[in-house]
DNA sequence: CTTGACTCTCCCCTAACGGGAGGTCCTATG
DNA sequence: CATAGGACCTCCCGTTAGGGGAGAGTCAAG
């Protein structure tokens, strides 16, 4: 017989936890000193104690664990056929929990690396205007009309239908000729890596373009400064517009936070002929 | 002003957990009536609210939510770019999650795959002497002399080497050429899918071999029995034994419980040559 | 004024132990 | 034999992130 300290030392769990197995039943040692209280285990516990343990280090609870000893010491013997049932089961309970952790650390990763492009965007930059040739990008699209101030819904129907295969930075493509604030004609983006159109959603490649682009730093409501900016730099040089423009949102709303509209960075992109 | 329903309701956070929030200062009611008692939460709030549920959803702690709220409702407002590095530590600690999981789920899809290899096994066996074609096997040895029940020693040594790469179960070859109790010549082996040897571990491939077998159900101490029979099979059809003789462990001790003894199946194959 | 919905505080519950207080027991040594 | 130190006992509280419910007060509509 050991006392509990020595049980411990043999088993690997602590005076504690067996303690408490005592007090759950899970575990009772074989004689208890009536006098002192004094717990002693048996030789022949120490394999209970060890499958117990190994149950834990597979996240069993200490209820299922009873279930189970209980089931198979009033049978005599303890044997891993007999509870195959029940560890499918308990597989796929854990790997519903890794399939959790996987999402997690896929968002974790997704914000992480979102802020970081977004922070050497924003020293790079040098918020002047540019010409540039813009890649082929494939997106998912859904297009509506309303106020641009709107466009949250359009995203969110994207994103709840493709929310898997979401490559980019989201943006909108403006199909009206001029200025619009109460019936603009606008398209909500997300870029995927792939993915086909269905229902009001439609993904396609947009094609590459040459553009005259402009990064404007701050809220929304004052971008109209920027696209004065950019379209008289058109003008001067007399290119012709393409349809339809772009707005690229490189830092807007977070995920989690809202963040700070003075930091807010969004690339004008309109697509020109040179004369 | 919401009432603590409303705000439930807009936010989507129980009545409960806003009481908890309050309580842990992690939101407060911006207005508490001072006679009902009742609080009132401000349109403004439902962001923080948004920003806690998405950080919870994260698996970040309350108290490390707490922390990013104060130091940043400090300075005013909020931007993920602020938490960037907390955010990073926070998912290597996920990842240590999800890779625990992992090896959770690994684990009991080995403690299933196994039992239900053993029984199919079971249920096709006949337990008669049969002659058959082994197939060639890379394994990991660990090479020994003393009783065959010190082999524990061996597999473990194998297994903490090769745990990764184990691919099938554990056998020994046997290098005396008869049965010896105190001094016996043995290698302890544990198929493996790739590896190389190190220090006292040799990894090779067992040649494929024709081999006389039979399956031996029951403890160990009772396989002399079946070894006479296959030996004297052998010995009636004037077949030459050659060197070394596998014991392949079906079914042992599992990893959870030592399981009925009476239930162990163990396959003796001896490789002979036809006269 | 009443009624029903809403809200309040207070207390207990979860899982699996860990920490510590205050007291008892065992064993070896002087 | 006395004592010292270590081992052991019970009891209580703490952890996380809330959930459940009791009993009492409050709000708004009819």
């Amino acid at each position: 017989m050991y006392s509990i300290g020595e049980f411990s030392r043999v088993t690997g769990l602590t005076v504690k936890t067996l303690r408490f197995y005592h007090e759950k039943k899970l575990l009772e040692p074989r004689h208890i000193d009536p006098d002192s209280g004094y717990r002693y285990y048996h030789p022949s516990q120490v394999e209970t104690a060890r499958a117990i343990a190994a149950l834990r280090s597979l996240e069993v609870s200490l209820d299922d664990i009873a279930a189970i000893l209980s089931e198979h010491t009033a049978s005599g013997d303890l044997d891993e056929a007999d509870v195959v049932e029940f560890l499918q089961a308990h597989k796929t309970e854990m790997e519903q929990r890794l399939a959790h952790y996987q999402n997690v650390a896929a968002s974790l990763d997704s914000i992480i690396s979102k802020e970081l492009e977004a922070k050497t965007r924003m020293q790079d930059a040098n918020f002047e205007v540019e010409e540039k040739n813009v890649e082929p990008l494939l997106v998912a699209g859904y297009r509506m009309k309303g106020r641009y101030s709107d466009c949250g819904k359009g995203f969110s129907k994207v994103g709840r239908a493709f929310g898997r295969h979401i490559a980019g930075k989201a943006l909108i493509l403006i199909y009206d000729e001029e200025y619009k604030e109460e019936d603009a004609d606008f398209e909500t983006c997300m870029p995927v890596r792939k993915g086909e159109s269905k229902d009001e959603i439609t993904v396609r490649e947009l094609p590459g373009q040459f553009c005259v682009t402009l990064l404007h730093k701050g809220p929304y409501d004052s971008i109209s400064r920027s696209y004065n900016k950019v379209l008289s730099y058109v003008k001067d040089r007399g290119y012709t517009i393409l349809s339809p423009c772009r707005e690229v949102y490189l830092k807007g709303p977070g995920m989690i936070f809202k963040g700070n509209p003075k930091k807010y960075l969004t690339e004008i992109q309109i697509p020109v002929e040179k004369p």
